[in-house]
DNA sequence: AATATTTTGCAACAAAGTTGCATTGTTGTA
DNA sequence: TACAACAATGCAACTTTGTTGCAAAATATT
């Protein structure tokens, strides 16, 4: 998994860090989304929440992962479906968001529909985002 | 309009406020959605931005106002339909955030597809986010 | 290995949101 | 309408979240 890692940032012209290479690897690890919290919690605030800001800003940027709109304002990331192997860039995202729990799933079994806008507006990404109960947290 | 706004308030058994007359008005007035800068700014600071706060909530307990997931980390209010006078009350919304302007509106016209989840997982509320260029600010 | 470039951590700051409590405003009742 | 009971507001202090500039450290380039 490392080397994967390292190919994802050398392809992203992006110096070899470990911060970067912790981050990566937690999105790997985790498999949800995650928030800011959540990476400076489970890195063991072995970085400054600066570099943590800072590292996901820039993977936003070059794509590695992509923020996840949420009703709370706690902005979530996950990796991009490119770098999740399975080989095709889009920006369409379903997301399940857990009320219970809180797990941010990415679903990608679903195709966002193509919404036919009032004219004048012109679509550039599309969100569906559900919540409710998972599939861990139903009785 | 300031019978509606009572009424309202009324239902919910709230008591019937300056601030929460003012900010019911506010959206009404606006049509779209506002964060919570936009309200403070709006009401030309004559509400404390603790009370801004409360009432916002409060509204949200009600029903009478709900949260538009964003990808940026802005939380934005909006009437619910039941309040906007269609009189039919539904969780599913289709919100349209513009890049340029930062106006958020609510798509009325579109229906939010049904979508069929993953075993075990039960949807409460579905938001269909589109983000791009608004009407007004296409060239 | 030495230099150029990038990234990090620190400090200080700004913005956003929360909580407790005394004061004020609103409501229901006599 | 006046009074008591209750709810909402404003203030102050605080926490959390996110940002910026800059020197020190790590990484990349030759």
């Amino acid at each position: 998994m490392q080397d994967k890692i390292n190919d994802i940032l050398k392809k992203n012209h992006l110096s070899i860090t470990e911060a970067r290479k912790k981050i990566l690897a937690l999105f790997w690890e985790s498999g949800n989304a995650m928030a800011h919290g959540d990476i400076e919690q489970k890195s063991s605030e072995e970085f400054d929440r600066v570099t943590i800001y800072r590292t996901l800003q820039t993977f936003v940027e070059k794509g590695i992962i992509h923020t996840i709109p949420t009703a709370d304002n706690s902005v979530r990331y996950a990796l991009c479906k490119d770098e999740c192997g399975a080989g095709h860039h889009h920006d369409d995202h379903v997301h399940f968001i857990c009320d219970d729990c809180g797990t941010t799933y990415c679903i990608d079994e679903v195709n966002v529909p193509k919404v036919k806008l009032p004219k004048g507006f012109k679509a550039a990404q599309t969100d569906l985002v559900i919540s409710g109960t998972c599939n861990k947290c139903e009785q």
